[in-house]
DNA sequence: CGCTCATTTGACAGAAATCAAAAGCGGTGG
DNA sequence: CCACCGCTTTTGATTTCTGTCAAATGAGCG
């Protein structure tokens, strides 16, 4: 790596950059990303800081480069909703709205790459292609917020846990556990509490938990500490979901848990 | 209107679509309205038809003209869950995709302005103020559907009752009801049968069906017809959806109901 | 009229929310 | 190091809600 190169700020940054392969800037031309490159800069969010509230401008977008973001719906009850979890890679922010009608608050320590949402809109004028690829990981998104609607509307709490589970499993973040077992198993961290994956699975932390800890007597699961197990039986997992594994890697592969 | 000039087949027609100033549609210039003009082509499907089943080849696009069509996802259960409702000028299909994740049926009869995807993405990339439309139509859908599905996983039935009437009765094609009152009452008009409503709401025709005698017998509806009630207390039912009513009405104004 | 299908109503069982309390975990300060 | 506190998670007991099964009513139609 050429530090000095780095140091101008204004080339290589976004080549470097762990997610750009995956995210929309993948698909900016060396000139777009050289511009991106000077438009945005990284910042260091502490799990629990609200990036953007409810309500506010949304003057800022860009991706997620580490840890997850949740997304927040507030209703009148005093209730948060959780509407999505955002994971490396995934573009985060309201481009084109004045206001935001979601809370992004860090659910871990985040990094994100940002920029200012105007400057963005700019951007994305001057270079069509990257304005196509936000078209294309919308339409994909879209699509994975339904699917993933339809999941909670008509199944059991024990079909959505099985679900949620599964997507996690399948998050490239995880780490092989070698339990002196010939075949290693994933390790399944769960990035947030329990309070707010019972919201976001419509149910409650009591079900929740008892859910859970079904799987574990079923041997499926084996905790390791509160928020992490060890994914002893997935194909038993996936028969709980009562959906087909090529539905539920087509809902990772593109709308990548967001709801 | 001129009939020579429709004839011709090129000029016009779009102009006299009775949606075209709420569709994406409304952002092509004139030029582009003559080349959709000269692509696209209206088709009408009795109820009950399925336009594109899921999996299949997605090669239809376009907007809804009239009439009411259901995005559908079958469950391996052999479950049809409803993932939105289709109103005219939303659009239809599934640009960019090879294949379609949902499939699209005429929940009544429906009128459709339809081309080939392939036109339609060939036109899009010659026009790209009709594929910004699409952009910014793409993302105030995500958002609904998003919210839709907050409300869905975190409330009771009859809450999901309630914000489905709500929204229906925000609609403009609810006629007043001057029933010998001073103040005139909105019609709601369930534009789909119970079965159908259910399935969007996540529930069953049977508790649907409960929630709607409760609501009639709290004085809070009155019934017409199966399938028209006259709304005569409209703060209860705001009250009984436990939403902000502004966040309600956000939601209608963009996201017309879709999931 | 008799047919079919949609909707409503009833009875019941099962699932999940609620209420309540215990256990586990991570801090802080003595 | 330990005790204390606040918090999250788990477990238990109970009630409420909702899905299921079954039957009655009503609407549309030849």
């Amino acid at each position: 790596m050429n530090e000095t190169v780095m140091k101008l700020g204004s080339c290589g940054k976004c080549e470097q950059c762990p997610v750009h392969h995956r995210s929309i800037c993948r698909a900016a031309s060396a000139e777009a990303m050289q511009e991106l490159s000077r438009l945005s800069h990284t910042r260091n969010f502490e799990k629990g800081t609200v990036i953007v509230a409810q309500g506010d401008e949304a003057d800022i977008v860009g991706n997620v480069v580490s840890g997850v973001v949740k997304l927040t719906n507030m209703s009148m009850s005093g209730q948060q909703n959780i509407v999505g979890l955002l994971f490396p890679s995934d573009f985060f922010g309201r481009a084109y709205a004045e206001t935001s009608r979601f809370s992004y608050e860090a659910a871990t320590d985040v990094t994100l790459c940002s920029l200012g949402r105007q400057a963005f809109e700019g951007f994305i004028a001057r270079h069509p292609e990257v304005e196509h690829a936000l078209l294309l990981n919308t339409l994909d998104e879209l699509d994975a917020a339904r699917e993933w609607a339809a999941m909670t509307s008509c199944h059991t709490t024990m079909q959505r846990v099985a679900t949620f589970l599964f997507i996690l499993s399948q998050r490239s973040d995880n780490r092989f556990c070698h339990s002196g077992d010939k075949i290693p198993h994933v390790i399944i961290a769960l990035p947030i509490g329990r309070r707010d994956i019972a919201a976001y699975l419509g149910t409650t932390p009591e079900t929740l938990s008892r859910n859970l800890q079904t799987l574990v007597r079923k041997q499926i699961l084996r905790p390791i500490d509160t928020n992490h197990f060890e994914l002893v039986n997935a194909s038993e997992l996936v028969e709980l979901t009562g959906e087909m594994r090529e539905d539920l890697e087509s809902m990772y592969g593109t709308g990548k848990l967001k709801a």
